[in-house]
DNA sequence: CCCTAAGCGAGACGGTACGTCAGGTCTTCGG
DNA sequence: CCGAAGACCTGACGTACCGTCTCGCTTAGGG
């Protein structure tokens, strides 16, 4: 979680557990009450019952801090077995888009993005704390399709995994796009669209 | 572009036409500059050779002014004929991805829209600005798509639009999602891939 | 008045009359309501419903203005005959008091006097507009106290103009420091004691 | 001096003991440089190597700062024992005389009383830290007069504070008075007369 | 059992940008 | 040419956060 390096932890008094926890929670009621843009340290400290150098003791800065805060948000999506590719899709299509609903979710996932165009630290705290540990989402649902008999098995290794990042990247992106971007509801039928159309795509890709 | 209501102006000094477009024009030489974060009205108003009072005179702040500075860049945007409906879709991802590339654009577009997560005159602002105005691509290409024969005309005006919707929140979601999120190139193996699976499932969706 | 030279005004629309008492009305109205450091040309503009353009073309700025307003206030003392020196002396001081309870005059008289301190073309005009105007009642009070054989009529024309403009500063600093910066009530109390110590000290002097 | 209240100082770091008098000594500095009208907070702040926030954490603003600058200089004066009240006298007014002439107690004295007439805890900050101090001259003079049996011991206290505040009024007024409104010189002769004048009047006043 | 080293809350510090306001000028239109 | 309206540039305002610092105090582990 935070930039500790557990093995310099040597002397001294040790750094207070509870008050991570306190940090990050009072992050996420912060982001609800005020939004990315509003928020600042010193509000969060005040929330925590922390003084502002716990903070910057810990995190570099807002930017480190909120992705540490929402990130394990995005673990929170699951993908429960409801005996079809089509259903599976669908049920994370809806279980991001309820996360994306989420006041905190919302304001801080773009707002992290956009910083992270212009600072790769950043960027890769992003893709390791959040991005590329949903992509487990792609995988199983892949492997339990395959299981299933729905989709092939593919040779080609790396092709495997462009294909998932592909997948990754239109089912997510269409997704937030849907609900942040063009902001109407990602609901039951627009998911069912939406998976049709993926799915109907992976099938001929398989096929031709 | 600015907020003045024309019909308001009858009396007194008329506003400076040129300081709207030297305003805009240094709005984007600062997000090139500074991002999205470090750009500051003071510094753009330097930048214009105007005084920070003429900025909030047009704009109600640092949000309002930057879509309207970015909106443009999107406008850029076309589809040109290129003989199929693949080819189309292929260049228009291409050309998005191109100016996802430039600086203003990237570092801008994301923070807008976070910014839009608790500002509702905002999002529409950017709706109206940028994103409905670039729905007429995927409109022009499905024209285009019909008056080849590649795909069917639609009967259901309401479920014609709907589609639409759909297919502009993949494109443009997808390519987003590959550039800014997963932070990868949009290149033309990408392009070709992405727009295969479209395609095959548009065209599924069509036969069944 | 204003700065305007009568012979100038030949040719083109003649400026309004009107305007000047209205401005310099407004001037005071607007010194009562906020003071002299929150008083804004701007201010004086509006309540005079006349543009601002129209008062830096009659006044360099706020302290001339200003001087100007209050200057006619102070035009308004008199020295009626009440049979004797001391009767006149304690008159006056009252009737001075009463001018530095009324607040436009009060917020004035200082602040121009202290802009003056770095400013001579403001601080002459401040002795022509008020000050020397007021030693009127000094030379007036010592003619007829030398008519009533209260006082001697003295030979050295110099010296009597010395004495006199100490006996002007003596009167007008007392008062005011009483009112303004010792902030106690100037009083038919004060004024007896005060004017005891000054005729007696001229009915010293003049027996030395 | 500052607004700070030592016992509530328990926790934290320290105000800065050489802030306070970097920032009087600057604001002395700006005094004689702009004067009182052009001195800003800014400028002080920057000339006194300290942050504008600093400023403003230990004084309210401009008007109580200035006061907290110029109160040490009224301080330099004194009473030395020249042998007799006429001598004690004429010295302590040229001495307030050769103050008067120092731009900086010049503009911001007028200019604090000005802003005082609408601003009861300015003006009680002004007594205190100014007015009232240099009461003591008053009465250390009489004191001196009574020992050397220039005047008589005064049976009544409260007349006799009464009479302190009366020649106190007298002796600052007329000197403040010549010095800044009429703009003449106080010298030698004028002191000399003056303190004719003034004697002459309380001597009159004990004999009868 | 103390010593040493780090963590801690509090809050002042030098900065920078904010969004507003006033000053004084300029530019339009209409009289 | 005057006057109103109001946009313009300039620069100060007082506030808010930034990230750093300096305190005095607490809390460990190691000698």
């Amino acid at each position: 979680m935070s930039d500790t390096d557990p093995k310099a932890t040597r002397t001294g008094r040790p750094r207070s557990v509870a008050a991570d926890a306190a940090i990050l929670e009072a992050t996420r009621a912060s982001l609800v009450d005020l939004g990315w843009s509003k928020l600042t340290m010193s509000d969060v400290a005040t929330r925590a019952g922390v003084a502002k150098t716990t903070l910057y003791r810990r995190w570099a800065g807002k930017n480190e801090l909120v992705v540490d805060a929402v990130a394990v948000l995005f673990d929170e999506l699951e993908l429960p077995d409801r005996g079809s590719l089509a259903a599976d899709v669908q049920g994370v299509v809806l279980q991001f888009a309820a996360l994306l609903e989420r006041p905190e979710a919302r304001t801080a996932l773009m707002a992290v993005v956009a910083e992270s165009t212009r600072d790769d630290s950043l960027r890769r705290r992003i893709r390791s704390a959040i991005v590329d540990r949903q992509k487990r989402l792609v995988l199983l649902g892949r492997e339990r399709a395959q299981a299933r008999g729905e989709l092939r098995y593919e040779d080609d290794a790396s092709a495997a995994a462009r294909n998932a990042d592909l997948i990754f990247d239109v089912i997510a992106g269409a997704v937030v796009h849907r609900a942040l971007v063009s902001a109407e509801p990602v609901d039951a039928e627009w998911a069912n669209g939406f998976t049709s159309l993926l799915l109907l795509g992976l099938a001929g890709a398989q096929a031709g």
